[in-house]
DNA sequence: GCCTAAGCGAGACGGTACGTCTGGTCTTAAG
DNA sequence: CTTAAGACCAGACGTACCGTCTCGCTTAGGC
């Protein structure tokens, strides 16, 4: 993410291409700097101009393709926008090579403050944001929406993160129901 | 967790005291083997004898200290128990040698499917399985207690592993209230 | 050139003989740490335990089979004694591998004040102490054999070095007639 | 040494001075075109384009400085004539800025022919020639001036390369006396 | 009370990756 | 066309860990 006004496009490419590719075949144990270098046919100086580290190049390549997976939704309620995005979350990461590169990620940033402040900053918040804003227009003015959010977000990834339970669209759904209405009501 | 006749109590001690304080004095990174057994004045092979690697030693390392702090609580109603519950895990691993660890290996059982079943079953489960027949006790039948936990304990999860809100009583007790009794109701 | 118990001896040859066919096949600049590790199908840590760089490898390496050609003579006079040493010097180095060896040294010794070290101990001063003594011996004892030595062995480094001019038997006995008799006389 | 019309002198000039300057501050080690690069303020193109490398630019530098130290004596005799230019040698190089260039472009030229051919070229030679033809002149028809030369320069390049006795006015006399008129007469 | 199997300290070993350094080529924009 | 700036490929450097291995020493049990 850093800047210049002469960077190499096309060598930029390549770098995220090789650090993606090698993420999908292999899992996150498959990328290092060493790697990439060879397989994007590049000098490792140049890796390190631009980035920290593997973890650098791996969230710019996956913010890279996950954005081009936005959320589509023409939901009114505050219900039917949470179990839309909710369902979009199942989705895009079950058995997907994104979902796997984002576990890989998220491992790598509790050792890693940079990191995970780069996620918060370019992934979460830009994802919260919107569902925040649409979430406060529909719901009463006393919500705690980000209180919300969690309540809704957090299994999710929990069960993504421990992978021992299915995260499908029937989980997906009961979750935002029972935060909306209540477990014991 | 190996089983032998002749293993060395000391020696099986001193593994996992090292261990411990190196992850004490330098967090997850400050732990390699070789660290272990320089600090230990033990042999490798007596690591890897018993163990599988630096995350097994630092699980039993954990296990064995995180036992000592067991939940007591005198609350009949679900609402009560879950709150107790919540609140012990902000007091056990918010600030703490323990949540520091923990989220070390958190991270790590993202690339390790075997250190993932290790703490499921030596710690998520044996956590979860009194506060699960604890509520089906009070609950209703009618009710999902697992569906119930996962509200209960992945927002906690979510916080101390973002590290970017705080995780605190009020915080906890937020999250049961909500839960239980629903936040559009 | 350290001392262990441990030292494979094995382990030991391949990466002096690894050394030695580099050099030999691209001389001393085909040399490198990770060619010779790659070569001799060892680890990196290896050879850094026991040596301190490409250098003392190599040194090594080339005492290993310059100490296998020791010069022999049955000359009485010093000037025979000389003589036989300055030709056996000749041949030793022009147009071979040990000669293309040595002068890469000397060139790196320039840069390398505890190679040149080691080139004087354990190369230099060995030769020069048999001739030093034979020739004290044959001649009285009022010449400065040290100063001796080097009118007759610099200039056949010097020609060696600078590769300008031709370093065969015709020269050496020049120089060696010359030395002992005076050029003006 | 290249020839071009457009050539700035104020570039070239920096460039040598900086190749100086790092030379006496650190030695031969210190010197490398981006360290030139930036201590001149230059672009690496602009050394590239009229020196091959790091050895060329130190050798011109070199050639620069040690120009200005001709040898001036009066002497008549080959004996004074060599006497005063072994001398001159001595107070040239021994612990001087110079002395350590020397050495170095010497070591880098065991690896480098072209460093080797331009430095027979602009420094040995030019510095032989005056002395083989003064020399000529005084010695009679039947002596070998050239072997001469050798037997007398060889040994001062000897104790400066190997650095481990000293090269001082006395071993300067030392050298001339004994092979005008012999070692062992 | 041996004796043989094991546990054990020590640490060498082949590997892989790290992040830094230099060399030499190439591109861009200003003059 | 020269220059400053510096990106770029290439690849060596020396370090850190990993997990396997071999060595002798000591310490149990089984005889």
């Amino acid at each position: 993410m850093p800047e210049s006004t002469r960077r190499n496009p096309q060598v930029h490419r390549a770098i995220l291409d090789a650090a993606w590719d090698l993420t999908a075949a292999g899992g996150w144990a498959a990328v290092s700097v060493d790697a990439i270098v060879a397989r994007a046919g590049v000098g490792k100086r140049t890796v390190y101009r631009w980035w920290t580290g593997k973890a650098a190049v791996v969230l710019e390549a996956f913010l890279d393709r996950a954005r081009a997976n936005p959320v589509t939704t023409r939901a009114t309620t505050a219900e039917g926008l949470l179990r839309a995005h909710a369902r979009h979350f199942a989705d895009l990461y079950v058995d997907t090579v994104l979902g796997r590169v984002f576990t890989g990620l998220l491992g790598a940033a509790q050792q890693d403050p940079d990191l995970a402040a780069r996620l918060e900053e370019h992934w979460f918040e830009p994802r919260r944001a919107p569902v925040r804003a649409a979430v406060r227009e529909v719901a009463g003015p006393d919500v705690d929406v980000d209180l919300l959010l969690d309540l809704v977000f957090a299994p999710l990834h929990y069960r993504l993160l421990t992978g021992r339970r299915p995260l499908d669209h029937t989980y997906a759904d009961a979750v935002v129901t029972s935060v909306v209405r209540g477990v014991l009501g």
